[in-house]
DNA sequence: CAAAAAATCACCCTTTAGGGGGTATTTTTT
DNA sequence: AAAAAATACCCCCTAAAGGGTGATTTTTTG
């Protein structure tokens, strides 16, 4: 898809200032047109289809139905709509979940609208935005804890054990007889401090071992 | 930490055009230095150390280690360095293990040398680079699939599952019973086609469900 | 409002994957 | 040469998982 200069976007953002301040200077300095704003999901539930917006920016902290529960909701209702996040605070778990529920991207109330107009066009475009700040978060969250007390095989064998595989999967996977699964599993679980398969996987995935 | 002019930049890349291209074009548009260029991970490990790297720019086609097993080296030869990925290739596959294993950013080759120069900068100051393709990517990794064949309940419940709970933790987690927990259980089983614990939980990583 | 879907809870019965303890050899790293 | 990691076996035991069946309540939706 490409970006069509009347490209339409809708704007769901409770605080009136943002909201009419991100309004006129899309319509004065971008080839975008808002099309509608609307001060809750709420109020934009039943009229939004008539707006027929191609991107949706949406804030987090809305009153009555906030943005992450609105996000699957606007995603069925408008199955091809982008949505761009709005919100001040940037927990990991937040964006993630606003991420997993389908947005397009996700930007702080403090972005510059030149910025937020550029990921107008790359979304319109086929590449999603996301902030540099957002950015390191993902990134952060996905990266393994460096000082881990597990060796590579250990390490290798919890993985295996995330994804629900059984010690004998497990040993076909890696070539080896499941009695030494076994033995692997026993280190882990002394080094770990834990005594279940289940914990063992709470703290891999707590402590990014995995 | 703030982006000092004197920072100092090196590129591991085999492509000697590129390699020499991007170096001439940091070196005379940017306030960064490259300070040393490899055209091998196998040939930067005993040196690079010396160069006293800020950003490491790291191909992932490599002669010898490639970037990818590269990086963790890296991270442990150089903790506090930051790591920006070049490829052309982009699966989704290679970009989370790049991300995973610890790089900053990730961008493709035909990325004009003013991005990564900006790349740079913003690593830097602290925030992430990641160029709109491989966010897009990223994204799409994390969404959820949209038409999952399981209840809000039940996915909510598989979710719990993927975490290594086990029904018990799982009720007390939901304010339910143990023997309800069950049954959503089978109906999961019933619906993914599975018949064991182990099997839902690739099920669902596999499509996506949770 | 009525029908359908989703969520809740219960009892029986069977199996097995998982966990504890101990020992030992080979390979790799340092 | 010593230490660490990876490999492999044996015995014992049970908590958790899975199958079957049935039923009530709540929520959603046409």
């Amino acid at each position: 898809m490409y970006s069509q200069p009347e490209s339409r976007v809708v704007i769901i953002e409770d605080d009136q200032t943002i909201r009419e301040g991100y309004a006129y200077l899309i319509n004065h300095t971008s080839p975008y047109q808002v099309v509608a704003t609307y001060p809750s999901f709420d109020a934009a539930k039943h009229k939004i289809s008539k707006d027929q917006p191609d991107v949706i920016i949406l804030d987090i902290q809305l009153p009555g139905t906030n943005g992450i529960d609105a996000l699957p909701q606007l995603k069925r209702l408008l199955p091809q709509v982008y949505i761009i996040m709005l919100t001040v605070y940037e927990t990991e778990k937040t964006i993630l979940d606003a991420l997993a529920n389908g947005a397009s991207g996700y930007f702080t109330k403090n972005t510059p609208t030149a910025k937020l107009i550029e990921a107008i066009k790359d979304v319109l475009n086929g590449g999603g935005p996301m902030s540099p700040d957002v950015a390191k978060t993902v990134i952060l969250s996905l990266q393994k804890n460096q000082d881990s007390p597990l060796t590579k095989r250990e390490t290798q064998i919890l993985e295996l054990m995330t994804t629900g595989k059984d010690r004998g999967q497990i040993a076909k996977e890696l070539f080896i007889e499941v009695e030494t699964v076994k033995t692997h599993t026993k280190n882990i679980y002394t080094k770990l401090n834990v005594n279940t398969k289940a914990e063992a996987i709470q703290v891999a995935k707590d402590k990014r071992l995995v």
